[in-house]
Formats: C-alpha cells, sequence, structure tokens
RNA sequence: GCGGGCGUGGCGGAAUGGCAGACGCGUCGGACUUAGGAUCCGAUGGGUUCGCGCCCGUGUGGGUUCAACUCCCACCGCCCGCACCA
C-alpha cells in the first residue's frame, strides 16, 4: 500500500499547482450557457469564521458541480472592506492606519481562503475600499443625484452614540438599537444625505413576485418592511381655526365612529393648537417628557398609552360633530400623517385609550349575528359586518363602506384614497473616515455642486485624527475639505460625510464582471452577458439591508440604462448558523471552533466536507468534534481503497462491456445509483448532507465488492466504480479527489472532467422486493423478478404460504397492489 | 399580538402518501494484533420472547385514506423576524 492520507502535503501541492496553472480562471465570455455563482463578500476582520467556511463551501460546491455539468461559471471573491471596525481599531491602538489593518487583514483572509481551495478566480478579486472601486461608488452616487433620487435633507435620524454616527432605518434593530453594536439609538435633529428608496418601494414590493428562487421567509420579511398599507386621507378642520388635520386611515368605513382626534408629539400642528389655552403648559409638558425617552422605551409595546387634551376640537365632516383633540404617545411622527382619527369601537388601540379616558365609543360597524353595546364590549370590533349610526353610508359592508366613503370623501373635497407605505427613504451619510466620500462641494456662490466625473474619485486622505467626534474625521483635515467650486472657481468645502457601507456592497456583483475597468463601472456587454446572479449564498441577516439595497440599486441601473436587469439575483440560499452546544459561536460565550485548527488537524477537505455534512444548507448547524472525526475517517477510507485497487484497475477499461451479471452487475448498478442521487441531491435540492451519504454508501459497497475474490471481479467495474466515486467527490473534497484521479492514472485536472451520467440501463433491477402488508402492516417480504405486472405481483403474493396463513378464516375485501412497491390485503 | 419555520433513536440527521430511523456520530460484540484510541466485519428505537414472531413508536388530540413523519382540523412546545404601522 502506498503511504498514509497525507492532506498537508495533498492540499498545498493542488493549491499551488491550480493556481500556476490558473485553473479557476474565468474568461469574460463562452459559447457554454452562463452560470453566476456568487457568495456575500467578506468584511475583512482577518479571520475567517465556521460561517464563511460554510458559506464559501456551499458556494464553491454548486461553482463546481455547475462547471462540471458544462457551464461556464463565474464565481468570485472580493471585499467588503470600507467599516468601522478597522477605525475602530486604529484608535484603539493608535499606531495602524485603517488602511494598512484592512490590507493586512485582506491579504491574511485570501490566504485562509486559498486554503480551503475554494475555486475563487482571483484576478477578479475586489476591495471596496480601493479607489479604483469606490471612484464608481461615487460616480453611480452621483448618477442618483442627477436623477434626484440622491439629496440632503434636515430630518429626525437615528445616532448611535457608540458607533458616533447616524444610522439608516434598516440598521436599528430590535425596537431601537444599533445593529452594529446593540446600543439604543438616539434621536437627532440632522441634515443628512438620502437615497429616495421610497420612490421604488411599489416595485421593490411587486418585484419580490419574480423571485420565485427566493425563500419565502425572505421575501415575507422584505413586504413586511415595505409596509404597504391602502387607506385613505381624510382631512378634518380645525373648530375655531384656520388649520386642517390629515389623518391616514386604513378603515374609512368607520369614520362616523370617530369621538376623538389624536396627534403625535412631534406633530408641527400640536404648538399652534394649544397657544394661549390653558392647556398649554401641561401639553407642553407632556410633549417634552414624551420626545426625551429613548427610543427602544417609547417603542416598547408594553409602554402605557397615555395623552392629554389640547383644548381644542375638530369637526367631523361627515357628522358635523365636534370631537376633543388630543396628544398621545402611541402616535408616530414617522408613520402617515402623524395623526390618528380615534375609533374606539373599532380599533383596538383607540378602544383601550378612550377607555382610560373616558372617551365615548361608538358602534359603526355591526357584526354579523350579534350586537355591539358600547357599554359592555371588552375589546375593539376590528372585522367585517354591517355599517350603522353612518348616516348615508347605513348597510354597506365594510369592504363596499370604504369605497363609499373615499369615494364621497373625494366628491367633497373632504379627502382622497391613498397608499401609506413603511419604508422610510435611506440615510446615507455617516460621521466616519474609513467609507467612500460623498462626492460633493458646497460654494457659497453655486450652492451644493457635484463633483464633476472626470475629477473621481473624491481620495481618502491618508492622514486623519480618527477620534470619534460626532463630527466626520475628514471635517478636521483642511487639505480635503478645502477645494475649489467646479462651478465658479471659487473657494469652496467638501462634505465630509462618508458613505453608508451598505452603498458600496450594493452594487459590487456588477463590478465582478469588470473588475479593472478603469473607464466605466463596468463594459455593457459583460454584464448583460453574467448577470443576473444565478444563484447568490448567504446568512439571512441581510434579509432586508443588503438585499433590500442591492435590489434598489439595481433597479436604478435598470432606469438609468445602464443594466438590462430588474432583479440582481434569480436564486436565493440563505444558510443556517453554525451553532456549538445550541448557541452561536461568540468570544463572550467561549464555543468558538476556529476553521484555522479545524484545516491544520484534518485539513480543508474534512472541514468542508463536515460542514456540509452534518446539516442541509439552510438549517442551522451544530458543530461536532466527533462528526468531524467520522469525516476525516470516511476520507481515509476513500483514500485507502483508491490506492489499494489503483494496481488493479491499472489496465483496465474506465467502462464494463459486455453483460454483466452477479456482483459485477451489482456494483455497476450501484455506481449508477449514487451518480443518479449525488445528482439529484445537488441539482434539484442542494441537499448536500444526503449527497455525500450517498457518496458513503458507494465506499461502504465498494468494500463489500472487495470481500468478493478477485477473480470473480470485473476490473472495468471497478475502475468505473471507483473513477465515478472521484468524480461525485469532486466538488466537495476538491484536493483529495484531484490527487487520488491522477493516481490512477489521469494527466488532466478532475476538475476538468464533466460530471458524470448516470446509465438508465445500469438502474434495472432483476429481481426486486415487496412488501406484503395486511391491513396495512407489513407481515411478508417477496422477491419477485422486476417488472411483474400488478396482476402477477397480486397472485404471486397470495401463493406465499406465509400469506395463506394469515388470511387463514378471513375475508379479503380488496387487494391494493402498488408497482415496484408493495401489495397491501385489506381483510375483516 | 402578527408573520415565518421547526418538533423523528443517546446525538447530528434520512424518508413529502407506500418497509420510519438512510448516512454519520456514539455504544456494544467479533476479527487482526505484542498492543491499539488505528483498521476491517457485525449489531444497535422501546417492550416482550430461547427463537420465528408479536405489540408499541415520528410533540398532543382528532380526522381523511387500503396505507399518514408526510395531507386536513384543533392544541402544546421551541426558534427566528417584525412589533402601538392607525
Amino acid at each position: 500500500m502506498r503511504e498514509r492520507y497525507n492532506f498537508k502535503e495533498i492540499e498545498a501541492k493542488w493549491q499551488a499547482r491550480w493556481e500556476k496553472e490558473k485553473l479557476y480562471k474565468t474568461p469574460d465570455f463562452s459559447r457554454k450557457p452562463k452560470f453566476y455563482c456568487l457568495e456575500m463578500f467578506p468584511y475583512p476582520s482577518g479571520k475567517l469564521h465556521m460561517g464563511h467556511v460554510r458559506n464559501y463551501s456551499i458556494g464553491d460546491v454548486v461553482a463546481r458541480f455547475k462547471t462540471m455539468r458544462g457551464f461556464h461559471v463565474l464565481h468570485p471573491m472580493g471585499w467588503d472592506a470600507f467599516g468601522l471596525p478597522a477605525e475602530n481599531a486604529a484608535i484603539k491602538h493608535g499606531n495602524v492606519h485603517p488602511a494598512d489593518w484592512t490590507m493586512d487583514n485582506i491579504r491574511a483572509m485570501r490566504a485562509q481562503l486559498k486554503q480551503l481551495g475554494i475555486s475563487y478566480d482571483w484576478d477578479r478579486e475586489v476591495a471596496t475600499c480601493h479607489p479604483g472601486y469606490y471612484k464608481w461608488t461615487q460616480w453611480l452616487f452621483l448618477q442618483l443625484y442627477h436623477r434626484g433620487l440622491a439629496y440632503k435633507k434636515k430630518a429626525p435620524v437615528n445616532w448611535c452614540p457608540s458607533c458616533a454616527t447616524v444610522l439608516a432605518n434598516e440598521q436599528v434593530v430590535g425596537g431601537g438599537v444599533c445593529e452594529r453594536c446593540k446600543t439604543p439609538v438616539e434621536r437627532r435633529e440632522l441634515e443628512q444625505w438620502f437615497f429616495r428608496i421610497t420612490a421604488y418601494a411599489e416595485r421593490l414590493l411587486k418585484d419580490l413576485e419574480l423571485l420565485e428562487g427566493w425563500p419565502e421567509k425572505v421575501k415575507v420579511m422584505q413586504e413586511n418592511w415595505i409596509g404597504k398599507s391602502e387607506g385613505a386621507e381624510l382631512r378634518f378642520k380645525v373648530a375655531g381655526m384656520e388649520e386642517e388635520i390629515v389623518v391616514f386611515t386604513t378603515r374609512p368605513d368607520t369614520v362616523y365612529g370617530v369621538t376623538y382626534m389624536v396627534l403625535a408629539p412631534e406633530h408641527p400642528l400640536v404648538e399652534k393648537l394649544v397657544a394661549g389655552k390653558p392647556q398649554e403648559e401641561e401639553v407642553r409638558e407632556f410633549v417634552r417628557r414624551v420626545r426625551n425617552m429613548r427610543e427602544i422605551d417609547r417603542a416598547s409595546t408594553t409602554l402605557e398609552k397615555e395623552g392629554v387634551f389640547t383644548g381644542v376640537f375638530c369637526v367631523n365632516p361627515f357628522t358635523g360633530e365636534q370631537v376633543p383633540i388630543l396628544v398621545a404617545n402611541y402616535v408616530l411622527m414617522e408613520y402617515g400623517t402623524g395623526a390618528v382619527m380615534g375609533v374606539p369601537a373599532h380599533d383596538q388601540r383607540d378602544f383601550e385609550f378612550a377607555r382610560k379616558y373616558n372617551l365615548p365609543i361608538r358602534v359603526v360597524i355591526q357584526p354579523p349575528g350579534e350586537e355591539l353595546d358600547p357599554e359592555t364590549m371588552t375589546c375593539a370590533y376590528e372585522g367585517d359586518g354591517v355599517m350603522v349610526n353612518s348616516g348615508p353610508f347605513n348597510g354597506l359592508t365594510k369592504e363596499e363602506g370604504i369605497k363609499a366613503v373615499v369615494k364621497y370623501a373625494e366628491e367633497k373635497g373632504l379627502g382622497r384614497s391613498a397608499v401609506n407605505y413603511r419604508l422610510r427613504d435611506w440615510l446615507i451619510s455617516r460621521q466616519r473616515y474609513w467609507g467612500a466620500p460623498i462626492p460633493i462641494i458646497y460654494c457659497k456662490a453655486c450652492g451644493t455642486v457635484p463633483v464633476p466625473e472626470e475629477d473621481l474619485p473624491v481620495l481618502l486622505p491618508r492622514e486623519v485624527e480618527f477620534k470619534p467626534t460626532g463630527q466626520s474625521p475628514l471635517a478636521s483635515c483642511p487639505e480635503f475639505v478645502n477645494t475649489r467650486c467646479p462651478r465658479c472657481g471659487g473657494p469652496a468645502r467638501r462634505e465630509t460625510d462618508t458613505m453608508d457601507t451598505f452603498v458600496c456592497s450594493s452594487w459590487y456583483y456588477y463590478r465582478y464582471t469588470s473588475p479593472r475597468d478603469e473607464n466605466q463601472p463596468w463594459d455593457r456587454a459583460k454584464v448583460d452577458y453574467w448577470l443576473p446572479v444565478d444563484q447568490y449564498i448567504g446568512g439571512v441577516e441581510h434579509a432586508i439591508l443588503h438585499l433590500l439595497y442591492s435590489r434598489f440599486f439595481t433597479k436604478v441601473l435598470y432606469d438609468l440604462g445602464l443594466v438590462s436587469v430588474q432583479e440582481p439575483f434569480t436564486n436565493l440560499l440563505t444558510q443556517g448558523m453554525v451553532l456549538k452546544d445550541g448557541a452561536k459561536m461568540s468570544k463572550s460565550k467561549g464555543n468558538i471552533v476556529s476553521p484555522e485548527d479545524i484545516v491544520e488537524r484534518y485539513g480543508a477537505d474534512t472541514a468542508r466536507l463536515f460542514i456540509l455534512f452534518a446539516a442541509p444548507p439552510e438549517k442551522d448547524l451544530e458543530w461536532s468534534d466527533q462528526g468531524v472525526e467520522g469525516c476525516y475517517r470516511f476520507l481515509n477510507r476513500v483514500w485507502r481503497l483508491v490506492t489499494a485497487v489503483a494496481p488493479e484497475i491499472a489496465g483496465a477499461p474506465s467502462r464494463p462491456s459486455g453483460r454483466l451479471v452477479g456482483v459485477n452487475r451489482e456494483m455497476h448498478r450501484l455506481t449508477h445509483q449514487a451518480v443518479k442521487k449525488v445528482t439529484e441531491d445537488i441539482e434539484k435540492r442542494f441537499n448536500f448532507n444526503t449527497a455525500i451519504s450517498a457518496i458513503m454508501e458507494l465506499v461502504n459497497a465498494l468494500y463489500q465488492y472487495r470481500e468478493v475474490p478477485e477473480t470473480d471481479r470485473d476490473p472495468a467495474v471497478m475502475r468505473e466504480a471507483v473513477e465515478h466515486l472521484l468524480l461525485l467527490l469532486a466538488p466537495f473534497a476538491p484536493h483529495i479527489a484531484e490527487e487520488l484521479w491522477e493516481a490512477i492514472g489521469h494527466r488532466e485536472s478532475i476538475h476538468r472532467q464533466p460530471w458524470p451520467a448516470y446509465d438508465q440501463e445500469a438502474l434495472v433491477e432483476d429481481e426486486i422486493t415487496i412488501v406484503v402488508q395486511v391491513n396495512g402492516r407489513v407481515r411478508e417480504r417477496v422477491l419477485v423478478p422486476a417488472g411483474i405486472s400488478t396482476e402477477e405481483m397480486k397472485e404471486v403474493v397470495l401463493a406465499q404460504p406465509r400469506v395463506r396463513q394469515l388470511l387463514e378464516g378471513k375475508e379479503v375485501l380488496k387487494i391494493i397492489p402498488v408497482p415496484g412497491k408493495l401489495v397491501n390485503i385489506v381483510v375483516r
């Protein structure tokens, strides 16, 4: 026997050779059908973690499999390289520059990825912090600016005191904490740059329907985030004043049930209403108190609903009635119009509020077969019913009522039908250094002036003080700030905020097609050839953030005529987390397993195999050291088997010829069965775990086959089985497959071989075992010739002595034969 | 509260209407061996039986079906996301 399985030597050998021979280099075009396989690029933190290993192992199997299937595969990798950790490291350690820190990390992680043997075309590597990249991020900003999709406004924004910067709504999670550091965010009134993603709300929502290859879960999350709701805006005049209050409601049919009006504490009308009223001070105090609350407390569902009367009334234009106007903490300025009509009988929140403050409750929808009584109601009735106490609308159903009331309101100028979205515009300004500068110049004479395209990139200056002050560090860098106005040539100042890193990652998948193009963000022909991404793979934590932003960018680019696709990612796979002891791996829990250690100890092939074998890709995966051992043992088993039979199959043909019988025929059949199973598991369902178990079964079968005397074995059958085994294993464990492929005499890389096809003929069995059930319970098994008719099946089964015994004295009611599987006899 | 998902041996997981527990881990037994935590072979859901068998078993209760882990209804538990959205 040859030497033992020396994974270290083998993996190093092949990684070097693949690199030298540029095995994974992808030409821009090909006559073959294309396949763009993409994994979410990582932030260069410095070290790969198991989540990365899982992500890239999954992607690599897909890429290698598709390549063997005859596709021209694009499989690139790069770095989401701008971001806070680099800057924070610089602040903490003082002597390291974010750029250097980032580049060191990229080097380290690139080396680790290469050690894993992932089939990337490294010539296409991109890093978002490279001026050659962010030049185009800035260029894209300008395209949005020119279209009115990038704008600056003063608005209440989310401020993370720990990160010392503002955040987009999508980056505030869990009712009010920073997505990165979990610090409760504060609200600040600041002038900031936004992308008008709300202009695309409807398309972002509607086109979710096109994404058949996306998990339902992600689509639902995006749908909820966009939060479309249809209803009406109704206008209420303030009694004795010129002012009007506009409310948004999804239930215009309940307008006759309005018994009060509520404004958000931030509503601009509040101050005007209360000025000079006896309630003035009380209201101001209330508003102050609510506004000073932290976002996380205010958003809490358990927060007691509170409100105060303004001393002012408004007129319900439908009834002519006056109802009191209140200010309450449960009304949000950010949603709708910041004002709500109170209909306690038909809205649970209003109901609770009305009961607390003794506001009247008026039923205007009667549910079928029930009489609602405001006195005895314990909760609001929000369901369907018939309109009552509603003047001319009495008798209409909820749906009819909604239409009729809106129509009436429109005719009388009292309001209009309206659609509301929860989605807010994307705040992209960041008061930090390590990001792409926003290419804008402020001139006293000309105002806001975009940097001309020929002046791009606006380079990040290297020498900057990083201390977080709440202002961008660039602001204290005079060489950066002071410039000339591109329009009038006069002295001007640069915008000092940088862009949210999610801007950089919203278009990187286009750049991979033209990574070194200096004249344009991408070559149109190349983008048109490769896009959309056929398979995108990454963590579900980006279900909203990155995936929504990328979809938005793509739609903007489509409208700008820069790309031909409306959706960037055809199929999305969201992989599960890697857990240890039932919990996410984390420093604080001390349950981290380092990929480096595993690769060092067992090799990349084992690491990859285990992570793919332990669970289906979209499910969470429980790490198991013993499971890893098992995979290592399996690869050793493959190694011993192939090296042992190598001499025996050396001269044999790759395919058996003639009619096979007995064990040879059986081995031949099992080989083709394995090919079928592995092919289908990868192609149809991405079930790599069951694909691997099928390969294991093939290996087990080969060990059995080797038990039969050598004179009875067919070397061609053995050769076929071993070659197929290696081909099937190649996407999962590329190094050992390559080494053994060479060991059995091949010169060309196994990764250049076509994926094996299975022979339908070979799968056919002469005899099959069918199960005999009596009343649905398995009672006997019979070996019958394959392909016999159901009639014959019945006959054979009924002739069995055991079956006859079981049927003794029973009345046979029915016999159900299932071809090739079983016969169920129903008796009494 | 709303939305999505999950619930199967000692463990990770197979099986999407047709033999529940593939494959792997663990455990037990055997072989080889000076020895083996290496390797090879075998057993391994529970109960009962000398054994052939038989009975029970996929969170719980009901239903559909010749046949249910799988489909339907109700409930319980866990995980994830959103959460006063008017």
